[in-house]
DNA sequence: TCGAATTACTTCGCGTACGAAGTATTCGCA
DNA sequence: TGCGAATACTTCGTACGCGAAGTAATTCGA
């Protein structure tokens, strides 16, 4: 694919600035995870086991992006702090369960912010127009990566 | 501000997405990166190097929007492996420069990939109105977010 | 039905990633 | 001019974050 170099410059800053979003947001959860004595991972599984009750290890592993390796790490620190218990299923006895404590509860609704919350602050001040705009451009570059990642995922197994 | 469900639904939407493509980019890079010995952020300090030549390490740092202490340790490795070499700068000996050695200038120079590469790639598909759409929200986004950052951070020194 | 393949989770080793505290150097101004 | 503040970097402790290898439980097919 060919690109002038103007092309190539705004390319760029997209990228520059989508990482920037992204980073800022990050840092700026944790900044106000810190507040509460949590980390910013942490304020994310309280806040999605207050939202959606009892989830397994991989649920959570999946809701949150990272692997069964990580999170297994993140609910033992958890745990440690008394802010959440593992449960084993009954029904899959490899299943586990994580289930926050009254400790952990009453965290959860003491916390104000959401992860991510800035992003969230500054595009609820968007027009209607430019949120659906945004929304519709990001679902397509999003159906493309995953295209992408599809062959390339077939090409591996070969 | 209020929202109604329906908003609040597409805010998760497009939080949910800006963190899919973020995340499964660098996770390309990182597969990326592995194929020829590096990490991600290995990768991005060389193709940095390679294009800027010499670098502080603070610019490194600050350029790949990292924190000193985290850009030493990437360093430290990267000098163990013989990639780059640290030189004091004689002008201001506070100051250390970061400098590609031969073996880590061939290696850039064999890496095609560059940070981002599946973003950038599915960038470079959309149209001219929608790549021009998507900079102007971004950009609208990303001054708000400087914005509250300022705000926040005037606000913590009183 | 029973053994191989799959699944859920943990463990381990390594590389970020950060903030706080420390060292060396330079700057700024009284 | 000299000394306190600021700057550049390092060190340390802790928490992710991942992939590979390991364990226990379940599924599936011959």
């Amino acid at each position: 694919m060919l690109q002038e170099p103007e092309a190539k410059a705004e390319l760029d800053a997209i990228v520059e600035t989508l990482v920037y979003l992204y980073t800022e947001s990050r840092r700026l959860t944790k900044q106000a995870a810190r507040e509460v004595g949590l980390t910013g991972p942490q304020l994310t599984v309280i806040k999605l086991l207050d939202t959606f009750g009892d989830l397994s290890l991989s649920t959570l592993s999946e809701r949150i992006r990272a692997q069964n390796s990580t999170v297994t790490g993140i609910i033992d620190r958890m745990e440690r702090e008394g802010l959440v218990l593992r449960e084993r299923s009954t029904s899959d006895r490899r299943v586990v369960f994580i289930r926050l404590t009254p400790k952990g509860r009453q965290l959860a609704k003491d916390i104000v912010v959401e992860p991510m919350e800035i992003f969230r602050t500054v595009l609820s001040t968007l027009s209607r127009d430019d949120t659906r705009d945004l929304m519709r451009i990001l679902s397509k570059l999003q159906k493309r990566v995953r295209g992408l990642v599809k062959e390339r995922e077939a090409a591996g197994e070969r």
